[in-house]
DNA sequence: TTCATATGTTAGGACTACTTAACACTTGAC
DNA sequence: GTCAAGTGTTAAGTAGTCCTAACATATGAA
């Protein structure tokens, strides 16, 4: 019972994690981008960001770029913080598969307290990665210094897989696939060729399977098995 | 991220749910009693049993007494079972206290998805009550038959503890103090004495300690260690 | 240069869920 | 019988978050 309203509303929370992870996948921070992300209206971004603007959670910059506050970042990591955690435990503890772990967790984050923050990264001995190698933020995890995306391996390379950006955890289907094929953190394999559109062959373990171009330039490995 | 709009809105959720608990716990479920469970205007609660009136969840009978339909029924022993199950794992897999879990659950309960239910179901073994002793539904419990109202039993006998109503948990600091006290499900004790004013002095193994009159109403026992 | 595309804003509106103020009705105590 | 207490409703307003339509501006390509 008693819905207990968080310190900061909800969408706050939603918006200043869009933030950080836009600025995480390296894509550029601004409205159209948001709004993508989140699935509404250029005009809803617009008054939100407002709004974070004069509660001092964002900065607009003159060319329209969006950065976070040192409040709005902390908000943003600790909520960004809760999802991953959430992600672990719902994976680890009760078995979930990536995809529900992900929706799941985009619920979670919001109503995980500090108290059961703390349990939980008890519970799974602080780990330092969501099961998407994704950090987590404040555990102290820094990515290998050779790390690239996959379409920089040559072909007939090995490799051996990092993280799967937030970026793709948002696309109908991408993680199923993706987990299925085991294509996960800390798993090697081959590249076994590039197509002239940028569609990467490789091969982990398995049947090798094809990896479109865009989803190539996007998931972190290190070369070598 | 993706924030996922619940089939049900939370304040249908809520509403539903403290109907159900109210008649739980014999309190007659009219829109004042609700008023002072929510912590929510008598207005506000009027246009809510309205709308929930529209959307066939409840039935307002013509003395005011207000009852849940089949589909409201169906919507607060979901809620219901998620928050005690979320009780269950919040206490028995990341060990906290009474206090802390009731609130944690009372957000917690909107978030569960069917997946996560079935499994906290299976990862803490189908429990059949909450940890204060109140039923899951759907867990097929049945409340022991000789049970009565602690104040029911003579000073002198003992006592077993079978719950304590969502009703108290309701009131600030009972919780913790009846978990410290040790006054838990499965516990057993002496009553020693009944003040004239109700309060009920008890022994459950360590220091004697006082019940007021009603809370001694209400805690659920069976006679008999 | 002109036009299409991308981006952001304004205006107006909707919906949910709450508030307070004021009022009407019922009921039991005296 | 009257009055207070308890209960429910109406009215008006607020805050948060979203929407569409329309418009303004920038930027890059033909």
């Amino acid at each position: 019972m008693a819905y207990e309203p968080t310190e900061h509303h909800p969408a706050f929370e939603e918006y200043s994690e869009a933030i950080y992870e836009l600025a995480e996948d390296g894509v550029p921070v601004i409205q159209a981008r948001i709004s993508e992300r989140l699935e509404v209206s250029r005009p809803a971004v617009s008054e939100m960001v407002r709004r974070m603007e004069r509660e001092d959670l964002v900065n607009v910059k003159a060319d329209g770029e969006i950065t976070l506050t040192t409040d709005g970042r902390e908000l943003a990591t600790t909520i960004v913080r809760r999802h991953r955690l959430a992600e672990c435990f719902l994976t680890d503890v009760l078995g979930l598969n990536w995809t529900d772990a992900h929706s799941e967790a985009g619920r979670w984050e919001h109503v995980i307290s500090p108290t059961v923050e703390a349990a939980m990264l008890k519970a799974l001995g602080e780990p330092q990665t969501c099961p998407h190698g994704n950090p987590i933020p404040g555990s102290g995890y820094t990515e290998p210094e050779d790390a690239v995306v996959l379409s920089k391996i040559d072909a007939g390379d090995s490799f051996t897989v990092v993280r799967i950006p937030e970026e793709l955890e948002w696309e109908a289907g991408q993680l199923e696939f993706l987990e299925s094929s085991g294509l996960m953190p800390g798993r090697s394999g081959v590249v076994l060729s590039f197509a002239p559109d940028g569609t990467a062959t490789v091969d982990v373990g398995d049947n090798p399977f094809g990896v479109g171009g865009p989803t190539a330039e996007r998931i972190v490995v290190t070369p070598g098995a």
